[in-house]
DNA sequence: CTACACGCTTGGAGCGCTCCAACCAATAGA
DNA sequence: TCTATTGGTTGGAGCGCTCCAAGCGTGTAG
């Protein structure tokens, strides 16, 4: 398992251990007769060079730190994923700890993440207190996705859930409803942004906001709506419900049907966040999508303006999402 | 952004940058008096080891490559939580890569990965050639996840679509089921196994196995559930459907309903995989489990017991699933 | 024919750390 | 009292690499 190094790989071509490292280096000065002996020499050891030990020499590092409460989140592996195609691009790598949605541990994982002394670190919706990233923005350049923060020296990447829930709204009310309920996410996270743009969406259109309270999962969905028929007069009940997130939106419309009433004859439902099975033939929910994988991509773009000098100032980035219009949402009854 | 170095420590505490060193690695041969002062100038100057130079000088790694063909399968995202969990407890780092199911792309992530020089590398269901893994073999302990392999130098996990499949199709028979069919998976990477343990458990119960041509999506789901239906009479009909996968039985569920059949009182439908959607509550699909954070955590063992030199004979993980029996299976008819 | 620039090449110092041999009390045994 | 022994500590070499100053041969101008 000893693997060569440019030492060996110079004596072999014949030459100095410096110009091996030009020739990987991609220095245009050395000749070619040398720059290909050199490979040659390199290809038939198997020679690789070993990153840890460039980072040392050069001072630079080429790795990139990533934090994420919780990989089997579909949200997060997604923004990975773009995380992942942009530092590649960029000739970067990542290296990727979970935090478990816990405080300590998520200390622990960020310490680890820096004692690679990294080029940047990621942080995917961290709980860690304000204090800790502070620390670690001294350290490195420091980008958090999922979470805001005011400190001028981190960068933030995030959906703009006022928007996603303006278009969800626009969206019922170009087709004509103007009764529109929103279920509501509760302590989640994100859902206050969506209740806020939800509440100002309806005022902008001069509608009165009705937030019916909420969670983010199926059972409170069918909770939240077996609750609504069971209180609102016919005449009174929404034509159209906008749910916190895709499940609750499921666990809605399998109230709705369990009572009786027909989607999207008899009401419209719109979820939050295109999840895989939204997209599924037999839901077919009309959702709004969140540009996971652009996330991933722009925090990287952060990180590395911040790498390479180019930016001092914050970066805020407060990404579109898009609405995905399918099935569960159509023109109101009458 | 200068970050302080055992040197700093060393003087501020009033000691050699050795006795430094052996304060952090725990050494017992270091007296409580220089132990506390080392780290109470290491706290003050919030010094943190270096890695990669720790490493290098070591001669030992403490990283583990990663690479997965897609994280954005749910299947990867899990059993990255597994390895994740068990290489944090081990002491050790992963390094995550994105191969995007293409043998080019693959050759060029696992390179990079190499070029730390880890300790041990996981290839998550990879479709490189074999001579690319033997080659990697050579240089630093491999396992292969999702994937099997004859070389004796690399370890395998892999879940026993075989038993999976038996499980299923006891669970049928135990309620009654006598015809039972499979929709096959097609050219997936797990139907082969699927199908083949679907087919020898129905001969152990001296049943005829019917393999109704299909894929891993619900529309496909749908399509073979229709044509089924318009081909068979009434009385050859299955009672009972074994799907390739969730998605599969989705569509199937919606096919069948939509033809005025009863879920499970008429049909019963059995998914494979345990996908997120098959625990909501309107669907309640009957399905089968893969120990997903289980084989992570096998990966990382049979990684360091190499690292250890514990065991040098190739080890072959084939993991147990387990049913989830839930809504979608019942008594058949009569 | 010398000067001198230019292009290519090289040795050496050093990145932050580990590990080993050597060292230095202080104590114990003869 | 003198030597072993032991527990604690240290300097130095070296991990694989980068980067700089310096070297060296060749070509061109003076």
């Amino acid at each position: 398992m000893a693997r060569p190094t440019m030492e060996d790989v110079a004596a072999r071509a014949g030459v100095s251990r410096a110009l091996v490292s030009l020739v990987f280096n991609n220095s245009p000065k050395v000749s070619d007769r040398r720059r290909e002996a050199v490979l040659t020499a390199a290809d038939e050891l198997g020679y690789q060079p070993h990153v840890m030990a460039r980072a040392l020499a050069s001072r630079t590092s080429t790795v990139l730190g990533v934090m994420v409460s919780d990989l089997r989140n579909a949200f997060f592996a997604d923004v990975i994923e773009g995380l992942e195609s942009a530092a590649r691009e960029a000739g970067f790598e990542l290296v990727l700890n979970s935090g478990s949605r816990s405080p300590g541990r998520e200390k622990a994982a960020l310490r680890s993440l820096l004692s690679f002394h990294p080029a940047g670190v990621v942080l995917l919706s961290p709980v860690l207190p304000a204090s800790a990233i502070e620390a670690a923005a001294r350290t490195c350049p420091v980008v958090l996705v999922s979470r805001g923060s005011r400190l001028s020296t981190v960068d933030t990447v995030n959906d703009d859930g006022v928007a996603g829930s303006a278009l969800a709204v626009e969206h019922l009310v170009s087709l004509g409803h103007r009764r529109i309920a929103h279920l509501d996410g509760g302590t989640a996270t994100t859902a206050a942004a969506r209740r806020r743009g939800y509440r100002l969406a309806m005022k902008a259109h001069g509608l009165t906001p009705v937030v019916l309270p909420s969670e983010h999962t199926d059972t409170a969905g069918e909770k939240a709506v077996h609750h609504l028929l069971a209180t609102v007069s016919r005449a009174d009940r929404p034509t159209a419900l906008f749910c916190g997130n895709d499940f609750n939106a499921f666990g809605a419309i399998s109230a709705l049907e369990e009572e009786g009433l027909r989607i999207p004859d008899d009401i419209s439902v719109v979820g939050y966040d295109n999840t895989s099975f939204s997209a599924l033939r037999r839901v077919s929910l009309t959702t709004v999508d969140q540009p996971r994988l652009e996330m991933g991509r722009l925090a990287v773009e952060a990180l590395l303006e911040r790498v390479r000098g180019e930016r001092t100032a914050p970066a805020r980035h407060l990404l579109h999402p898009s609405l995905v219009p399918r099935g569960t949402t159509g023109v109101p009854p009458n």
